[in-house]
RNA sequence: GCCUCUGUAGCUCAGUGGUAGAGCAACCGCCUUGUAAGCGGUAGGUCGUCAGUUCAAUCCUGACCGGAGGCCCCA
């Protein structure tokens, strides 16, 4: 039988005898744990017929590690059974970086488990066992999954409907599966799972040095809040030791960067209990990164043509019936006050009084504005700028720090315009947005390009389709990868996100641009044409930082706390040798300070080894050092975070360093 | 909101059914020092809050308030 083999670009016919299997073309050796066959993923030990396109899926390709996390999955779900013959398997699909797999079980899992568990791993890796496909019929897998109810509601063996969702692994092919794991010794089968696959070819395939079961927790069945709560065993899976040691290293990398962390290592911000949860404090060192953000910003804005306004944080609830955010988010705002209401003795009303609200976002304010008195075409396109603080009462489940907190200010601004000024508009808004992230130090970006959700939406099909359109092309020009988020957008319109790795290569959400066709027509926005006729405005909504604080987190992580001198809260460390040298060190200070240099001097009684430690734990960008020999020169001497150091550097020539680094954003 | 875990000094953490300790930080001294922790001393906690069990609770139980990891959510 031949068969075209691909390899790379090139393709070779292969010649095979009838009923062989790709395994013989990909040894073992190759790193090919299953086949693309015709340009369907299938086992290695899928037989190939006459004239099949075949070609290997390597164990490091995205296809093969999905395909090794899951087999890693069946492992796992197969190592619980044996441990805990109670547990009930629910799903246990690949995910990044790693597999899980939901049971229902009695007792929720310890860490003792986990560890038997991983251990039982191991051992059934060490077996061999033959992953082995085989196709039945939807009675005869009703009656072999009897006793596992979760997979028969699966198979709809309930409601006589498939499960059909990306993340069920088991159901979803042309026919259902059950994968058996049969001993390679014995040839038994030691355990059996309704799954889609593929698999790798055995057990062995899985390497046991690079797979880590990691934690356990709950989780909805199916990810429905009304369905049972199911404890879900989450692990990872490498195609080496080294892949699972560099990726625990990531995770460690992770956490030592942890904003919450360096928060208050480096004494920037809180979360005073006695505030409220998801409210933070910042603290003189916070409030200088955050005020030099700003500052910076704000100039920007300014030069881009921006108008700066300011608004109340709280409002009666009419604004927000208008906008329709009661209808809508009620519950993701903050309770009423009722205020003003005055009653007779007898319970009788004698004055209505009047729900307020704290805002949870500033744009019904800023249609105010636009409202406010009769808008002229000629000052189209009107942007409205603003740091507006709102309030969004998110469940308590989720608020994570400064990234996910319940008061933030958004650097928010409504750009009102007309339909052809749009795309022009957005195309500056894009280039404005990615460079302004671009001087904060971020440089690595996507697009997401979020369409309409229509169980969520208010408007036309037609305007859905012109503000998507605009959004795309506009996305577009910026040569930017753009992926599509299909159903993603809020409920009055479309919008573009950007996207942006940090450091350490995970990705943020950080700008939105949302076009809006509704708010104006909620708000009844006019303003007077050329022609004299009343027209409305089109509005786009935009914060580039999203919130302030969750910038500020994001930055905080990028930089792992050792910001660019420009933003570092303190630029430069002065430590003097002895005692004796810190008049000299003062003197050099206020020299810097007039040039804007925010530098302290460290005068305490610790060793100068001492004064250097805590800088460097501090993320100081500069240190100065002067003993006799720098004060007999006229001189100090740098030392760098890094570690590296030049002495003997002129004052001029040290404030010129220092303030050329910071006017340039540099990192250093 | 749901599940599991968790809460001792400013920070990191020990510890016990008979009301508590260490290191760092702070404060006070001594030392006067050339590139990541000098030495000594002092002070600091109603053991998250409120109930319950007990002769006795920081420890056991419950509720509440924080926090962590997930789920759901994220205008």
């Amino acid at each position: 039988m031949q068969v075209t083999v691909v390899e790379g670009l090139d393709s070779r016919i292969g010649d095979l005898p009838a009923g062989a299997s790709a395994a013989e073309l990909f040894p073992k050796q190759s790193g090919m744990i299953a086949a693309v066959v015709n340009g369907v993923i299938v086992d290695l030990f899928a037989p190939l017929h006459e004239g099949d396109t075949v070609s290997g899926v390597h164990i490091g390709s995205p296809e093969g590690l999905a395909i090794l996390r899951h087999s890693a999955a069946h492992v796992a779900a197969q190592a619980t059974q044996r441990l805990i013959p109670t547990a009930k398997l629910g799903i246990g699909p690949p995910i990044t970086d790693g597999f899980y797999y939901e049971f229902d079980v009695s007792e929720p899992f310890k860490p003792e488990d986990l560890e038997a568990i991983e251990k039982e791993m191991v051992n059934i890796i060490k077996s061999r066992q033959r992953f082995s496909r085989r196709v039945v019929s939807r009675d005869e897998a009703v009656i072999e999954l009897a006793g596992e109810p979760f997979k028969l509601r699966l198979i709809g063996a309930d409601t006589g409907a498939q499960v059909l969702d990306p993340d069920v692994m088991e159901v979803g092919g042309t026919e259902l599966t059950i994968y058996d794991n049969v001993d390679a010794k014995t040839g038994e089968t030691c355990w059996s799972d309704l799954c889609r696959g593929p698999h790798v070819p055995d057990t062995s395939y899985i390497p046991q040095n690079a797979i880590k079961v990691m934690r356990s927790s709950a989780a909805y069945w199916l990810g429905d809040q009304k369905q049972e709560s199911m404890q879900r065993l989450y692990g990872t899976a490498w195609p080496s030791k080294e892949e699972l040691r560099s990726y625990l290293e990531f995770l460690s990398e992770a956490e030592k960067r942890d904003h919450r962390k360096l928060g208050s290592e480096l004494d920037l911000f809180s979360f005073p209990e006695e505030v409220g949860s998801g409210l933070a404090v910042f603290h003189p060192k916070g409030g200088i990164v955050r005020r030099v953000m700003e500052d910076y910003s704000r100039r920007r804005h300014e030069e881009a043509g921006y108008e700066f306004v300011n608004t109340p944080h709280i409002t009666k609830g009419a604004l927000f019936e208008k906008s329709g955010h009661l209808d809508w988010y009620s519950d993701g705002m903050y309770p009423p006050m009722h205020l003003d209401a005055e009653y007779h003795p007898d319970g009788q009303v004698k004055r209505q009084g009047a729900d307020y609200y704290l805002k949870p976002m500033n744009c019904p304010m800023h249609n105010l504005i636009f409202s406010a008195r009769g808008r002229s075409y000629r000052e189209l396109p009107l942007r409205l700028f603003e740091f507006g603080t709102v309030y969004r009462y998110e469940k308590s489940g989720v608020v994570h720090g400064l990234t996910r907190a319940r008061g933030f200010t958004q650097d928010d601004a409504h750009i009102y315009c007309t339909l052809e000024q749009l795309p022009g508009e957005l195309n500056s808004l894009l280039d404005f947005v990615l460079g302004l992230l671009r001087d904060y130090g971020l440089s690595d970006f996507y697009l997401e390009l979020s369409t309409k959700n229509p169980e969520k939406c208010v408007g036309t099909d037609e305007e859905w389709k012109v503000a998507t359109e605009f959004l795309r092309l506009a996305a577009e020009k910026q040569n930017l990868e753009l992926v599509l988020d299909e159903g993603g957008a809020a409920f009055y319109g479309p919008k573009i996100s950007v996207q942006a790795k940090d450091a350490i290569g995970r990705t943020w959400q950080m700008s939105t641009i949302q076009v809006d066709f509704q708010l104006p027509q909620r708000f009844d926005l006019e303003y007077q044409g050329s022609d004299g006729t009343k027209q409305r405005p089109i509005m786009v909504h935009r914060a580039l930082f999203g919130s302030i604080e969750r910038f500020f987190a994001v930055l905080l992580e990028h930089y792992a706390g050792a910001f660019p001198p420009w933003l570092a809260p303190v630029q430069v460390e002065g430590i003097p040798i002895s005692d004796a040298h810190v008049d000299y060190l003062e003197g050099i200070a206020e020299q810097m300070r007039s040039h804007g240099i925010r530098i302290e001097v460290d005068s305490s009684d610790d060793r100068m080894q001492k004064k250097i430690r805590n800088a460097q734990k501090q993320k100081v960008p500069f240190m100065l050092i002067a003993g006799d020999e720098d004060v007999a020169a006229g001189a100090v001497s740098f030392r760098y975070r890094d570690g590296t150091q030049k002495n003997g550097v002129a004052i001029a020539d040290a404030i010129d360093e220092i303030a050329s680094a910071i006017a340039n954003r540099v990192q250093v």
